[in-house]
DNA sequence: TAATTTTTGCGTCTCAGTATCAAAAGTTTT
DNA sequence: AAAACTTTTGATACTGAGACGCAAAAATTA
């Protein structure tokens, strides 16, 4: 579950922007830079602190308007982790099919591929009446086995 | 999937505010009449409306301070669909062990059981580090299946 | 350089949900 | 049954993520 280098995000990134009309500017480097510097699941909160680390001419609202850029050019993924904002996943262009599960008690976010558990998905889907396209899977459980280790920061402690 | 009888639900509400000394009013009852007359999946907006239908004097301040209540008496749960609302979902008591496939073009949402699944979450939840309790498993797809029968109002047709 | 198009940043708005608080309703004590 | 106390209610204000409108700035084209 690599995330795709930067320079291949750049280029590919580029290439939307020039058949949609639209220009790369310093405020979407910088946002662009940030994003895939990381491997991690992270939120537009989150994106504007860093990327403003690195330039501070980048805006929320900029922030705002690039994330669903890089949503569409599939560069990203929205993800919805059952919090009331979204967060954004840097590693689905290197590896589209990955699942997640996540600690309801912490905010622990743990990436996994299954073949098995794929083959099902599909399988239900069908005999639901779903589509295959664009589907994706998420387990919400409690990692108190990495609470006895002390790992999970569980708010309720 | 089918949710549990009216009767029942309010003796088990009833206990639950007994054991917490708080009082069954005629609002609370309404919302519970309401919660258990139908086995959808239902917004807080939703449940005002339909509270309201049956009781006048029901506030939207009372629907959002009654279905927490219902939720940690275990009669309903909270649900995440990926919507920046919550669902609440009267089938629990019921039935614990299902899951849920959303179609994320329409709204649909469709309920299901898998021993198989089932097992499998169990042993991907394992092998990473988190436990058994309280575990969930949603799929998103599409139901083009349906679309092409006219039964899915895809926003973007 | 001037005209045109796109982008930006600020501020405002929306919307689900929470917090506050005084009035109302229910319970217990005298 | 009146007084004292507790819980609940509904109106209203507030919060926080995100969308939107607009005028200024930047980039492109003429
Ligand atoms: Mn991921
Ligand atoms: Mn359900
Ligand atoms: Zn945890
Ligand atoms: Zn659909």
């Amino acid at each position: 579950m690599a995330r795709i280098n930067r320079a291949a995000a750049k280029e590919k990134f580029l290439r939307f922007l020039e058949q949609k009309n639209l220009r790369m500017t310093s405020q979407r480097m910088a946002i662009i830079d940030t994003v895939f510097s990381t491997d991690q699941h992270f939120t537009a909160e989150q994106m504007l602190d860093w990327a403003r680390e690195r330039d501070q001419a980048v805006s929320r609202a900029t922030v705002y308007r690039t994330l669903p850029l890089l949503t569409e050019s599939g560069l990203v993924h929205e993800m919805d982790f059952g919090k009331d904002y979204k967060y954004y996943d840097p590693n689905y262009a290197d590896s589209p099919n990955h699942n997640h599960i996540i600690c309801q008690d912490c905010e622990r976010i743990v990436e996994f591929e299954s073949d098995k558990i794929e083959k099902l998905q599909g399988e239900i889907s069908q005999s639901l009446g779903f589509s295959l396209k664009a589907q994706q899977l998420r387990i919400t459980a409690s990692c108190d086995e990495l609470k006895r280790l002390g790992a999970c920061k569980n708010k309720a402690s």
